[in-house]
DNA sequence: CGAATCGATCGAATCGATTCGATACTTCTC
DNA sequence: GAGAAGTATCGAATCGATTCGATCGATTCG
């Protein structure tokens, strides 16, 4: 395929249009725009020689420097997308941005936060940003951004100044849960989380943890069982995947004598693959082990079971984030929301037998 | 939140930063961009006046105007982004995408393609665009952008004129899948579609389905299933998911006297679905049913079955067409990419029981 | 009939940077 | 010491549209 094929010389622009339809500049952009008094006779006329000379429309770039818009969305991914996208949370909720930057004639553009392209967020034409599962090391684009005047929604995220968080109560939900273990008599618990560090480093929880965690979402929910188990131990996940559960459920149950009763997964994936490795290791779910998992949503290959999780409203969050952006764009003022998930009791938890 | 909290008045803008430090435009220009020679003790004089005055870098808007590129790649997806990144086969695409526009500094522009942005896609500030699963009705949009003077790639696509297309060999490959199910010695086979319409249309497959059917995906596989065992009968699911898989099993299998003994799934997603209701049936798999897919994705919740399937390479599908919109880019000359599916025979396939 | 009004159109400034060609000033070479 | 080569900087044009204010007829109102 060659890459200029036809067309004479460089691809006309709005003056060309103007000069062959007889008027002014200022005219044929009213034609095109429709933003102002046009006789139809003249947008007829002007019509006319954008197709004779292959006029395809107002650049957009031309446009979102006089407008200074740009109609983009940026959203701010943490990881690869295939890690991101591979929990179908972060799908529901970028499904509810969408669906509202979409309603709102706004693209949305993807921005991976990998290092080298930290440049590429920076000065990526777009008129706000959505940091989606962001980690404290953000901070210094954050700064950037806000220089540029940026609205910016930061979706489970510590409170940053000039940063409009859209949250949801990880730590609360997480201690409901981990009460509920422990009423059912449960005292050997065990967490599953989500990467703590950007690096996924997985591996035994260290004593130190708070120290070196940065990932705000796993570090609230591990914050919430710990407000009911203190000192609770458990292990380090590679990513939200089932089988990061199952290997870290193996880790977890493989010594009989130092087996947990209760396993509390950060995200149903986790708690899923969880499951599997008690399976293979022929421990009963829920007699032997309860299982409980964050986020509700809908997993294949999990029955017979019903899991018991907090089910968040992700499209909402989603939505709620898309929402906000487009408010500030327009210069309303906005207020932080916070969202709750709900305990669904399913049938993977049950009294601890002594 | 307030929307424009502090700052004096409005951002600054590059002569605002070279006036301060003394320099010209052209200067400052060059200082930040580093395309030119400038001594030290300048440049250090422009980023101490750009600090001052809270300067956060070139505008992008105003440099993709000048530079007449914006660094971003547009991506349009058929459907709502749910829909199509339930299937991680698009994903891992979507990841191949990323990470080669990423490596060159671009972004990535989700365009979804639902009726009332077709004007968005049109009018979006990008360089060139990859198009996803595309249907025929995309082709007004198509003639829009190329007269954009806009590269355009289209990952399995019909032959566009002046759209390179980045291919798979859907038809041979289902053909393959055929023929190895005629050897086993099956004759009663059906197949399960991916959605053939944009409505997404469920239903048994309709003998003129040639005549409205416009997803070229879909179209090509079953056409490699009919090239074996001509009007070939089968069921359109609703999406690519376990549940519209399941959907179109029962409906295939639930009559005894009409039932195939073997189905020919489009994605390894629904494979499973049907596996699924066959289960629930009481249908031995691979006994009384073989089932084939296609995609040759991981999938969870599939033992202990491994499935017989088309394992497509998605991940370098998405590299190449990220590749081929850089060439294309630099004005290069880029040849239309083929790609091939590995027909995996796992054991959910199985010789016809009289 | 003169004035006010309205619609259509145009000119010119503007958005914020990049970049080409020119200029002034050094430094090096023979 | 004159000319060549090179470096740092600047001025002005340019990218392609939008938009404010002005202009000019035509219509309507008092």
């Amino acid at each position: 395929m060659k890459p200029e094929a036809s067309d004479s010389h460089a691809r006309p622009n709005l003056a060309a249009v103007a000069a062959l339809a007889g008027v002014s500049g200022s005219t044929a952009s009213l034609a095109f725009s429709g933003a102002g008094p046009v006789s139809a006779a003249t947008r007829a006329k002007v019509l006319a020689a954008a197709e004779t000379l292959g006029y395809a429309g107002p650049d957009p770039r031309a446009q979102s420097l006089r407008r200074g818009r740009s109609g983009v969305v940026g959203v701010v991914i943490e990881d690869r997308l295939s890690d991101a996208f591979r929990d179908p949370i972060n799908i529901a909720m970028l499904d509810g941005i969408a669906d509202v930057a979409g309603a709102a004639g706004a693209g949305l553009l993807l921005l991976t936060e990998t290092g080298d392209n930290r440049a590429t967020i920076a000065s990526a034409p777009m008129d706000a940003v959505i940091l989606v599962g962001c980690s404290t090391r953000l901070n210094e684009t954050v700064a950037t951004l806000r220089q540029r005047g940026m609205p910016i929604v930061a979706i489970e995220a510590d409170d940053i100044p000039g940063v409009l968080a859209i949250g949801l109560d990880n730590r609360p939900a997480s201690a409901l849960a981990a009460r509920y273990l422990r009423e059912l008599g449960h005292e050997r618990v065990a967490v599953v989380t989500l990467p703590l560090d950007p690096q996924h480093t997985s591996g035994p929880i260290p004593a130190e943890w708070e120290a070196t965690a940065t990932s705000y979402t796993a570090i609230e929910r591990l914050r919430g069982v710990t407000d009911v188990f203190p000192g609770v131990g458990g292990y380090i996940a590679s990513g939200s995947s089932i089988e990061a559960g199952r290997r870290a459920g193996f880790a977890l149950l493989q010594h009989p004598s130092a087996r947990p009763t209760a396993i509390i997964a950060q995200s149903d994936l986790l708690a899923l693959g969880v499951i599997r490795a008690a399976e293979e290791l022929g421990i009963a779910v829920p007699h032997d082990l309860s299982v409980i998992g964050f986020d509700g949503v809908r997993l294949d290959g999990l029955e017979p079971y019903e899991l018991t999780t907090l089910v968040q409203p992700a499209v909402d969050k989603g939505r709620a984030a898309g929402e906000a952006v487009m408010r500030l764009l327009e210069g309303e003022d906005v207020e932080p929301v916070n969202f709750s998930s709900v305990f669904h009791v399913g049938n993977t938890t049950a009294p601890a037998t002594p």
